[in-house]
DNA sequence: AGGAGCATACAAATCGTTTTGCAAATCGTT
DNA sequence: AACGATTTGCAAAACGATTTGTATGCTCCT
């Protein structure tokens, strides 16, 4: 493999002058920089960002964790993340947790880990709260960027949406529509943000005069499956008094549960509406379309990737910063 | 941040005892392994994994080449991708050119420099025909596998589909269920499995006596949009006469025509059937739920893992290979 | 006591860059 | 011819590991 030495003695130079060809173009005369250029067309020349990484002190890498790639909302989050961090020259290693139903200590213990390895530039990490490890990411003490609401006061920049404030507003518009007797299907109770969903939901039946049955409350796991469950789970208890309308915390199990009702027959919205927590770009083309508040992942990511590049550049001396994104209510087809 | 020397010294011994800790722990004795492990537990030691692979030459990082990660089949190949190399302690970089509709020589090609610079220590390029670079990866000469057909008689190991094969199945069952004027919603033409994927298709309806009315064929992306296109078409152009069925060459297009359908009233399979070529793991929760015949990406991603593991081992003395894998039809709803 | 065999130490080279301080060359200007 | 400014060269240190060759001690065996 061509070295800058090679590249600097067909070109008749010093190994400085190539370099800072390379790095600083500015100290070195345009006829210089032609000259070495030429070169290093010629000879195929790409400087070895490992051995560049190891003397500068930057990889110009940063880690993405995620609960599950497969998710479109992930999907689109990962996406983001990396078409944001590429345009600055910054790759993106994405690893999965791996870890849609619970807690997973090791998993996360494990990249985290080869996280440090990498010695990459900065780390971001998508609902932390899957995998019990904030204490270890904290002490880890690298440019971080939590995404999904923390358990408790972090001191960690954070990118979050305001779950109560969407789900109490969705509540009132499902009101609206003449719904009374809702079920709801919410996220696991061992993530932060479920709780403020169920409560802003809660809150908006109490205060119109509609509070929510106890018996119409399932604790689902954000994905497909248990949207399905949902349903089957509503066919058991309710059949003979089903409610007019669900409300699912995660567009996944929305789809979930449209699977399980055309299943049973069901239409979507005449027999039943339902509506979701939470968007993405995979939407699009799912019928009947989904009344969906959420926000793009896309949106998330770009504030992410800023306060990540801040904190890497290490221009921020004030403390933490929280950013706290609005929902959109996107009013379709099944609500 | 704490290097090999500080364990060494720490633990009373010397840094190439450490290093032979890490690394090659049998030319160790069971105690000393101990010892060092403790102290390197103790500090919280983690190797440097850019000087490491400064020295070696090994990087333990394969990069990935993909259209657009937002593309079910591509999350779940890249997912699979991902967590076979991870198994044995590579990193995958996901590197989304971003074409979904055509030819991008400059995008490939930056991102084939920024991956020659980062000395990795493989590639897979999913459908290469996109980049219109196939000449530039060959030349890198690096262990490399090439994921769908391609278009010459290339000198890199590949994993496809018999996508022929696979059509004229497809094109049997269709005419099987009784279908005989069939829309044909295509692949884009540069594709050279759009060829194949046609004259199977084409084939099968010709050998039974029904061919394919030219005025019934239309040009996809592959894309959901796209989908939805076909189905406009067949409105502006077949409203009075519509065709009974329709195959479609990706699962994107696929549901982008299930909604278009949807859209215009009308029921799949009831008024038309629907069918596609490939499949992917996001299609489980479709409703209806789709007639493919595909093989799991997941599957594609084992053997071109295989494949580049043996190729950067240096096993394989012998030519280029070629592994075409089988197609498997699932009978669902929509046909 | 002497040799084999093992575990460990030590020093140095190496991987391919960046960066620095100083020296030398070049240039245009006066 | 001398000046200052600009450009380039040179040599060396550094980043943090791996790896090699040689040396040293230690234990075990006969």
């Amino acid at each position: 493999m061509v070295r800058i030495q090679d590249v600097a003695k067909r070109a008749g130079v010093s190994l400085t002058t190539v370099s800072h060809v390379i790095n600083h173009r500015d100290r070195v005369s345009p006829a210089m920089v032609k000259r070495v250029e030429e070169v290093i067309e010629e000879l195929g020349y790409q400087p070895n960002l490992v051995a560049q990484s190891l003397r500068t002190g930057r990889t110009n890498l940063v880690a993405l964790m995620i609960p599950d790639i497969c998710n479109p909302y992930y999907t689109e989050l990962a996406r983001a993340v990396q078409s944001n961090l590429g345009e600055m020259g910054v790759d993106t290693l994405i690893y999965n947790t791996d870890v849609p139903g619970g807690h997973a200590q090791d998993i996360g213990l494990k990249y985290l880990r080869q996280i440090k390895r990498k010695r990459v530039d900065g780390l971001i990490v998508a609902d932390a709260a899957l995998y019990d490890i904030q204490a270890e990411l904290l002490a880890a003490k690298m440019p971080m960027v939590f995404i999904g609401k923390l358990p408790g006061n972090e001191t960690v920049d954070s990118v979050e949406t305001d779950s109560f404030d969407a789900a109490y507003r969705m509540g009132r518009y499902l009101l609206s529509k003449g719904h009374t007797r809702i079920a709801h299907v919410t996220g696991p109770s061992f993530f932060p943000m479920s709780k403020d969903r169920r409560e802003g939901f809660e809150k908006a039946l109490a205060d119109h005069g509609h509070p929510l049955e106890d018996g119409l409350r399932f604790e689902g796991s954000f994905l497909s499956p248990s949207g399905q469950q949902a349903v089957e789970w509503l066919l058991e208890n309710h059949r003979e008094k089903m409610p007019t309308a669900i409300f699912l915390a995660s567009p996944q199990m929305a789809i979930g549960a449209l699977a399980g009702l055309a299943d049973h027959g069901f239409s979507v919205p005449e027999d039943i509406a339902v509506a979701t927590y939470d968007t993405h770009n995979q939407l699009e083309f799912v019928r009947p379309r989904l009344t969906t508040i959420g926000i793009s992942p896309s949106e998330i990511a770009v504030e992410a990737v800023d306060l990540l590049n801040e904190r890497i550049a290490g221009e921020p001396a004030e403390g933490v910063r929280r950013i706290v994104l609005d929902m959109k209510m996107e009013i379709h087809q099944t609500a």
